[in-house]
This record gives structure tokens, sequence and C-alpha cells, in this order.
DNA sequence: CGTGTAAGGAATTCTGACACG
DNA sequence: CGTGTAAGGAATTCTGACACG
């Protein structure tokens, strides 16, 4: 795994590159908003693609959006990705299948 | 500056990451092989970069050197690559000054 | 709904020192 | 020299709750 998906930050820092209080980012994971991992002992671990995903968040705040459409949103994004992701494993497949035809 | 060179980690995470004790990091420490940054209440914050050179540090102790001697051979990788970029940056002035030259 | 705050406790980290070798 | 450990204190984080709106 990459250094930016690695959970290593805790909340002090996080709150320091992103700008929002430790209570807004406690809330955001409530709404499930993003998914920090803990310690044994209960503490929070963030990666840089949470804190990314922080900031992300804060601007859609900023626009007024409130938690739940954030995560649709995000849902909506994910599922959008995948069937792209679908939709160019299956053309590859038929590409591979029948070289002759065209592109 | 990219992820891998923000000091973001604090030491229990970072023991963690590189099987060494919270001691032995923190001498290492004291014999300036790394230096983490602090935070207000004087935690230390450490980098990617630097578990990266612990896990090195780590290889060096095991093959019996000492901190001292680890010191001194970082520098002179440091020196030596200081040089060849020189090189190289003269190099191309010269290149550059005398395009008709050969290579 | 989203966020601030005070409260009490627990986990984490810090330093300086002693020990061993 | 390099590392473990107990000691005491300080910084950090945690949860659940009340408040405001």
């Amino acid at each position: 795994m990459s250094y930016k998906e690695k959970k290593v930050i805790t909340i002090g820092i996080v709150s320091e590159l992103t700008g929002l209080s430790e209570r807004q980012i406690r809330y955001y994971e409530e709404r499930r908003l993003i998914f920090p991992e803990r310690t044994n002992g209960g503490t929070r671990k963030f990666s840089f693609m949470d804190v990314e995903k922080l900031v992300s968040i804060a601007n859609q705040m900023e626009d007024g959006m409130q938690t739940s459409e954030i995560r649709k949103l995000e849902k909506k994004k994910l599922s959008t990705q995948d069937a792209e992701v679908r939709n160019r494993m299956i053309q590859g497949q038929l590409n591979a299948a029948f070289p002759t035809k065209k592109r």
C-alpha cells in the first residue's frame, strides 16, 4: 500500500493539516464520511487520503451541502467509477476475443 | 512537499512501522541520525522518510555498525550525491555553451 | 443539523536517571 | 555504546452530554 493510504496520522495533526476542529473531524467520522483506523488504545489513525477527503468535505460543507448529501454523492461517484472500470474491462475482453473487429 | 517528507507520525506508530522500540528511536535522534519535528507540546513528529531511514539504520546496526559510523557514512553519501549533481550541472552548462562539442 | 465546550478518564509521549555491559 | 525500565509529569485523545439553533 502507498504512503498516501497508510493510516498513521493522529487527529491533532489532521486538525492542523485541514484547518478543521477535532470535533468536526470526529463528527464526519460519525456520519461515515471518513473511516479512520484505531490503535489498540482507541486512538484514531488517519491517512493522507483521509486528509484530502476532509478538505473536500470542508469545501462541500461550505457550499451548504449536508453530510448525508456528501455521503450519497461520494457513493454515486464510486459506483460511476466502478461502472467505467467494468466497461473498460469488458471492452478489453472483447478486443482480445475479436481482434479483427475495428478499433 | 510530498507526503513522504511531511512530519506527521508519532513515535508509537513509527515504532510499529519499524519494529524498533521507542527507546531506540529516541536514541537515534539523540545521536543525530534522524531529525523529527515537534508539536507545540513537544511530541515528536516523523515522516515516512524518517521511517525508511530508521529501517536502514536498523540494518546497519545489525551489521555491527556504530551510530557514529552510520552518521559519517550518511554524510559521505550526501556529499557524493552533491558532487554528482554539481558535475552534471557543470556538464550541462558546458554543453549549452559549446553545442558543437561532440556528445 | 453541525459544532463548541466543560468533564473525567485513559492512552500516549516526554525527560532524566539508573542499570547492565 | 546501545537499550531496557520504573518514575513522575505533561500533552494528547476519547466518549457522552449539554447547549445553541
